[in-house]
DNA sequence: CTGAAAGCGCTTACAG
DNA sequence: CTGAAAGCGCTTACAG
């Protein structure tokens, strides 16, 4: 049916050999037989069988991204969506394809890592998340598989991954809030076991030091989950021991329970910030200053940084900061 | 480096079409070679290369899928991922893998299509659009490329497709106004372009009909897009004509801005129902009742059914209507 | 600059 | 029930 290479070869009279260094581009080929192998080319329509030129190769170019299976919640960011666009951008850039795989049940991913590496089908690997101690990274560490985690891993050894700079997003936050005239600023983060989290308090503690400002440990509520839930009870908690003039945390979602915390127990007007950017944040009354953490961009850079290994670039770094943008809106004017 | 079928065959001392065999359960192979074969496969922890079957199967197990660059909006809406990943666990279930590809650039969506196909990278397509005159639904017919909509096409003509019944969720929501005791309902509906937004109007229009309450043009607006400005200009532009008890919508964004024009123009109460139940219907004031598609179950059809053609399954149908569900919030009661 | 040959790791019709 | 052989459609070291 469809043209293969000897056919090509067959009509400019060439062998196939030649007809696969034409398409290789390589350099040790006469214009005249390279011209007559792209007319060949063009008059049959022929295109390569991808599949065949991977097992010649050993190399299929596809890059296998695991979504994970967090709670329901995630999705209501754009995040993951935001992330895949990203990475598919770059890696159309340099012929590379993606695969994805979902599955509902938590322990599923590290048996699709499995499958999908033993089977060789994907060249390298792209984790949405990492957790403690996961299991996923140090499988693909231990069998030397490449990858590129999105989010900064505990352990950074032999590791590619692309993050923000969670520390200096969350200082500029606090610092914009003490430029402002706060002084009585209070913080709300996510679960501690996320690096993300230590790294966004840690910004949060060193903007009130440099302005000599005492960190008040009242002032720090650290949930155990990124929801509306969370957010209005350590509000309520700081509330009890305090009225702040500002409130940094760490995600949009408990931004919104701590707001609605705010105008239920207290007639104050607090400045509030959230992080994330999600698409929520407009809607809020008042709609709420975000941080954008471009998660495009971290895809981008995270094919980026794989595909650069995958292909045996010089790169010298093992990886990329992604630059935040601070959204300002109602709550923090 | 890894275990070949050679070595495996080897170690098992019979030939590799046997060891082929084993793995693919052929019913004429003896119990006692295939325990052997079975063992030497375990001691060699062998897995078979995927890419070296797809090229003797002449099939990858490769879905494609697009993702449309339509509006940065609709990536508001969770839409794709909840849609992608009920794809993928239908996927996982039969074998199948899916490979998923995004561009900024309107055009470049046929030029991928024909590039996986052409490569023969991918098995079937997955589109998660139609337009009228589809080019990439044209290209997929009269190349005879097997491939799915999600939502039906304005031509139904051999293609496969899977959609929720929008005339009868839209019925059903304006019957429920009408129960509630409202005779005085608008309409407000995106673009005309759309099957999803004609069934949905034609429900609106049944609706009324049936309980013989009288279709006023005057009440019925169609917006050029899914957005908050459309739904307030199209809010406003009714109650300039006349205040309406309650309104039904085709989405939650046009929702969001009616329900700002009502809170802004009029003093009245007026019952309010969106589309699609975005997560952002919670957080409307008040919180907006709203018609969950089930993207996910719609994912996971459209994996079904093209995989079913793709294994020549005995189908009856070309389609699956995938069940709506009316939630109801505030907005409504 | 070009070709014949071997190889990538499977599957399957054919033969026994 | 099992094996030898050919084939899937490429690439590339080797030779000239």
């Amino acid at each position: 049916m469809t043209a293969t290479i000897k056919d090509v070869a067959k009509i400019a009279k060439v062998s196939p050999s030649t007809v696969s260094r034409v398409i290789a581009d390589s350099p040790r080929i006469s214009k005249e037989t390279k011209l007559r192998v792209e007319q060949a080319i063009k008059e049959l329509n022929y295109h390569p069988n991808i599949i065949a030129r991977s097992l010649a190769n050993k190399s299929t170019k596809i890059l296998g991204l695991i979504i994970p299976n967090t709670s329901e919640d995630l999705f209501k960011n754009p995040f993951f969506i935001q992330v895949m666009t990203g990475m598919s951008i770059y890696a159309q850039k340099r012929g590379y394809y993606i695969m994805y795989s979902y599955s509902k049940q938590e322990d599923e991913e590290l048996k699709f890592l499995k499958n999908y590496s033993n089977s060789k089908l994907v060249d390298g690997f792209i984790l949405l998340t990492s957790k403690k101690d996961d299991k996923c990274i140090e499988f693909l560490k231990k069998n030397k598989y490449p990858f590129v985690v999105v989010g900064r891993p505990e352990d950074i050894n032999n590791v590619l991954w692309v993050d923000n700079d969670n520390f200096k997003a969350m200082y500029n936050v606090v610092d914009m809030f003490i430029q402002k005239g706060h002084k009585d600023i209070a913080f709300i983060g996510g679960p501690k076991e996320f690096n993300m989290s230590k790294d966004r308090l840690e910004g949060y503690k060193k903007a009130l030091e440099v302005h000599g400002i005492f960190v008040d440990d009242n002032m720090i509520v650290q949930e155990t989950n990124f929801n509306e839930v969370c957010g209005y009870n350590a509000m309520s908690q700081i509330l009890k021991y305090k009225i702040p003039t500002a409130v940094a945390t760490t995600d949009d979602l408990l931004a919104f329970g701590a707001l609605r915390a705010i105008s239920e127990l207290t007639d104050k007007k607090i400045a509030i910030a959230g992080f994330n950017n999600t698409p929520l944040s407009v809607y809020q009354n008042p709609p709420l200053s975000s941080v954008d953490i471009n998660a495009e961009e971290l895809g981008y850079c995270a094919a980026k940084l794989l595909i650069g290994k995958l292909e045996n670039e010089l790169i010298s770094t093992n990886h990329y900061i992604v630059e935040t943008k601070f959204i300002e809106r109602e709550s923090t004017k």
